[in-house]
RNA sequence: GCAGAGGUAGCGAAGCGGUCAAACGUGUAAGGCUAAGGACCUUAUGGCUCAGGCCUUCGAGGGUUCAAAUCCCUCCCUCUGCACCA
């Protein structure tokens, strides 16, 4: 590592940036704008790299902007809103070992560990307090006048969240409505993935009911394959379980026990009429209330007592259960069913035999079998012309129509089932749960998803690939319940025992930074919705007794809004992302609606990604002291778009190098002179390449590759250069300058400290970002250096074959190719810019001999750019003496006379 | 299942019709520098050659083209998300 102190330098300078209310940008209309947000973080522990990669490219992306003459808003709130921190307060509280373990880890004192116990407000603002240091002393350039927090702990943004939700409802995208969730029977609250001691990723599934009558009396049959009503050739019950009969909605039904508290917790309203024998209704018929056929109930052991309703549906010619139940029925002589076909699989004549033979006849078995069938059926299957509306459907089509039949002759229904098991973490086993009085956003509607789209067709979205998943996701999109019963947040305005859920109270908060440092100036009793409508939109306003902040406010929301860019790693793409695409959409005006997106992955350590239990150990904090802030930064090269970046602590040794190498080149400027050399001019033209590449990859968050250029192929060039003999002070000095202006977003703090060093007075973050002479740009300088380079690569080829065979070399003669071959060489060069084929340029050509056999021979070898001879004796010429220098020994330059010459391609000769 | 992304040398990762045996980083090996180690510099790192050459490679198999890692088709495999949860 490169020695330096650099806590020291970074305490200075964060000290002159302060000092300079960098950023701390004011609305200045003559200057152009752009306003920077990253997500909201949530204050449940300390920040760790994971959350330095996001934040530092947000960063890199400010400075860079800054230095292009931008004024540039980058803020940053917190997020208090949900259950989790909450969760976190109980689990102290109750002493929980893990979790003090964890704290402790973090370096929470025991006082503070006490206070997290008791007020879960404590946690977050401890946290967040926290959060603001790391970041700060990572060099985020962030405006920290404008934090706020979110919940009701902050009236001020509850009005505006407030504000939001009646204009929602105004909208008519709200309504109220119901909504199954895995739910704990004991804590009586919905079981989220990671309150889950078992079941992570299960999720309600929804059969449909079929009800067969018999009689007044419902045999409710659950599937999850309605469409296969019409191939049933009887129910099955279980004569091993205990069945109830209910009534359900005024309806008598026949279920089996396990079934009541599902109904009754799936909004059913159930009344329980006594144990019914279903011994009873053995082989006697109910009614398809679809084909109105009489068909018989048997007896079957596979019907599972714990699932469903403990009626099934028997479609033997589609399910292997079925098939096989039936089966031994018929061997006993105690039916005569046959299968009924109703789904036509292309190429297959019997799926479900054909599954069998394959899967056996094992419980494992049957049920490979089954998913099996229903995927091949589902994906290839075309329902038969026995199936009344929906034949000739595809299945999936069909499945959807069917529920439509069934409810039009009110016979269907439904029941929610759980993927999977799913155990509590107080132990209980969840059930499906349908809660009632939830609010729900109105995303399905087709309208509004249009706008949507509109807004992301127009979106600059990093990496572009991303566009084409969001339009798909905005089709995926459904309605989204906005609104839970518990937790910390804003109450629901008009309905005070729901509280707007985390990612609902998140959507447009950027709006609310550009006024966040004002609005407070106004006492709450004066915050309204007229104040929001004024701010937001320039509707008219009464209040005039705060007059002037309001104007201020105004001022500040026309001014930086529209969000130029939101920068966020993938996670966010099916759920924060499009409904902050969804509200903008629908609540503003397009001219305010956001401009970029760009999205990032997740950050590895070492290839490993970053678990829970490992946060503590790679915090923000710890990383800092012990690397230095700009080290860390160095983790916004660790990856690029949308595949995962990995962090290891090997490359810091290269960015150390680098930095180096820029302050001793810097020290050796005074030894420098004034002569010009044609490898003055690659520098020049090397260096211009970078710039504009840089400042292309840094402009669309490629932050890997601009760094590549900006930090590794600029030194390489460098090098290069003082390699070659550059020695002009002018140039090395403008080339040191501009390479530290190019790393500069990305390594702040050393960056400023070596623009002092070269002599300035003023912040390099002040200095404009070094601009591309196009003049300066030369490929066939460039071109003639890398011959130079091939040319070296082969000598030093030829020469080791000499060493191995004992000689050792006294000369070496390069001879460049004859001007007539050069005229030749770029004659065909023309040619290949339009015609591809050897052939045809052989033909166009009209010249023969060697040369042109040998430049045309090789598809792959057309010449492909213009060459010039002077310029290749030059560059040769001029390397002369560090060609002798490298290969020790007398080396010769020559104009011509040597066939083998070719142009970019001098001819070598060792003596 | 649905949706999206992707499979390139030991590893990571560029390239997206012709300067491709394939940038760059890292690893490995040899040499230099060092008292030594580290760091640094040079070179090598698909195979065969041994005067700058040739041959075979970019998940597998077909195809288009004078020319394919790059375009088209089929197949195999991997990753991510699927919601009321931050």
């Amino acid at each position: 590592m490169v020695d330096y102190d650099f806590k020291k330098i970074e305490e200075k300078w964060q000290e002159e940036w302060r000092k300079e209310r960098l950023f701390e940008p004011e609305v200045d209309t003559a200057q152009k704008k752009i306003f920077i947000s990253v997500p909201i973080p949530y204050p449940s522990g300390q920040l760790h790299l994971g959350h330095m990669y996001t934040w530092g490219r947000a960063d890199v992306y400010a400075r860079f902007m800054r230095m292009r003459g931008y004024n540039v808003l980058f803020p940053q709130a917190f997020h208090f809103t949900g259950g989790p921190i909450m969760g976190l307060r109980d689990l102290v509280k109750r002493g929980d070992q893990k979790t003090l373990d964890r704290l402790r880890a973090q370096g929470v004192s025991e006082e503070d560990i006490k206070k997290f116990g008791e007020d879960a407000k404590y946690i977050c603002q401890y946290f967040s307090k926290k959060a603001m240091d790391d970041l700060t002393s990572a060099g985020m350039s962030i405006d920290w006048r404008r934090r706020f927090f979110t919940t009701q702990l902050n009236p001020y943004y509850s009005k505006f969240i407030e504000w939001q939700f009646r204009k929602l409802k105004d909208l008519g995208v709200v309504y109220k409505g119901t909504h199954p969730v895995v739910w704990c029977p004991n804590e009586k609250t919905p079981i989220g993935d990671h309150d889950r001691s078992e079941g992570e990723g299960e999720s309600p599934v929804r059969y449909t009911i079929i009800k067969f009558t018999i009689g007044n009396v419902i045999l409710p049959a659950a599937t999850l394959r309605p469409e296969t009503v019409y191939g049933a050739t009887n129910l099955w019950i279980n004569l091993k379980g205990e069945y109830l009969k209910l009534d359900v909605n005024g309806e008598e039904w026949i279920v089996v026990k396990s079934a009541k508290e599902k109904l009754e917790s799936q909004l059913k309203n159930v009344k329980d009429l006594g144990y019914f024998d279903v011994s009873e209704i053995l082989n006697k018929t109910v009614r398809n209330p679809v084909t109105n056929e009489e068909i018989p109930v048997f007896s079957a052991d596979f019907v599972d007592m714990k699932m469903g309703t403990g009626v099934v549906m028997s479609v033997p010619m589609h399910a292997p259960f079925d098939l096989d139940a039936l089966d031994r029925l018929v061997q006993e002589n105690l039916s005569s069913i046959k299968p009924i076909r109703v789904v036509n699989v292309a190429g297959e004549d019997n799926l479900v035999e054909a599954s069998i033979k394959k899967f056996g006849k094992t419980k494992e078995g049957l049920e490979k079998a089954t998913r099996f069938v229903y995927k091949e059926e589902l994906n290839k299957g075309v329902m038969a012309e026995n199936c009344g509306d929906i034949s000739g459907l595809r299945v999936a089509e069909g499945r959807e129509k069917i529920e439509g039949v069934l409810k039009e002759i009110n016979a269907n229904d439904s029941i929610y089932e759980i993927t999977g098991r799913v155990v509590c973490r107080c132990g209980y086993e969840g059930i499906v749960k349908v809660v009632e009085n939830q609010w729900f956003l109105k995303y399905s509607d087709l309208s509004w998803k249009e706008l949507g789209r509109k807004m992301i067709e127009r979106m600059n979205i990093y990496p572009e690939e991303l566009k084409t998943q969001f339009l798909a996701v905005i089709d995926w999109l459904d309605d989204k319940a906005a609104t839970r019963n518990g937790g910390l947040g804003t109450p629901l305005p008009w309905d005070e025992s729901q509280v707007v859920e985390p990612l609902s109270d998140s959507t447009i908060y950027m709006a609310y930074y550009t006024i966040a440092h004002l609005i407070e100036n106004i006492p709450i009793k004066d915050i309204n919705d007229q104040l929001f409508e004024h701010v937001f939109f320039g509707k008219e306003t009464n209040d005039r007794k705060h007059e002037k902040i309001i104007k201020r406010m105004r001022n500040e929301f026309e001014y930086w809004y529209p969000l130029d860019m939101r920068i966020t790693a993938k996670e966010h793409i099916t759920n924060h992302l499009p409904f902050f695409i969804m509200n903008h959409a629908i609540l503003f005006p397009e001219s305010k609606w956001p401009r970029a997106i760009a999205v990032n992955g997740w950050l590895t350590i070492n290839m490993e990604k970053l678990s829970k239990s490992k946060h503590a150990a790679l915090t923000i904090e710890k990383h800092v002291r012990e690397y230095g802030a700009d080290r860390l930064r160095l983790v916004v090269g660790a990856g690029e778009k949308i595949d995962d970046a990995n962090w290891s602590t090997d490359n810091i040794n290269g960015l150390d190098q680098r930095i180096g190498f820029l302050m001793q080149t810097a020290e050796m400027l005074g030894t420098f002179g004034d002569e010009i050399k044609m490898i003055d001019e690659y520098l020049k033209s090397a260096l211009n390449n970078i710039i504009q590449k840089t400042t292309e990859n840094y402009e669309s968050l490629n932050l890997r590759t601009g760094l590549f250029y900006a930090l590794y192929e600029s030194i390489t060039s460098i090098k290069l250069y003082l390699d070659l003999g550059g020695r002009n002070k002018e140039n090395v000095r403008w080339a040191i300058e501009t390479v530290t202006k190019l790393i500069h977003p990305a390594f702040p703090y050393i960056t400023e400290e070596i623009y002092s060093r070269l002599g300035h007075k003023g912040l390099i973050e002040k200095e404009d970002w070094p601009a591309v002479d196009k003049e300066a740009v030369s490929e066939a300088v460039e071109s003639e250096i890398a011959i130079l380079e091939k040319t070296t690569g082969d000598i030093r080829k030829i020469i080791a074959m000499l060493r191995k065979k004992g000689n050792k070399p006294k000369e070496i003669i390069l001879t460049i190719a004859d001007k007539n071959a050069f005229e030749v060489y770029n004659k065909i060069a023309d040619i290949a810019a339009e015609i591809k084929d050897p052939n045809k340029i052989r033909e166009r050509l009209g010249i023969k001999g060697a040369l042109v056999e040998s430049l045309t021979s090789k598809v792959n070898r057309l010449p492909n750019r213009t060459l010039y001879a002077e310029e290749e004796y030059r560059v040769f010429s001029e390397s002369k003496e560090w060609l002798e220098k490298t290969f020790g020994c007398k080396v010769e330059i020559k104009k011509g006379g040597d066939d083998k010459a070719t142009p970019g391609k001098p001819a070598i000769k060792i003596i």
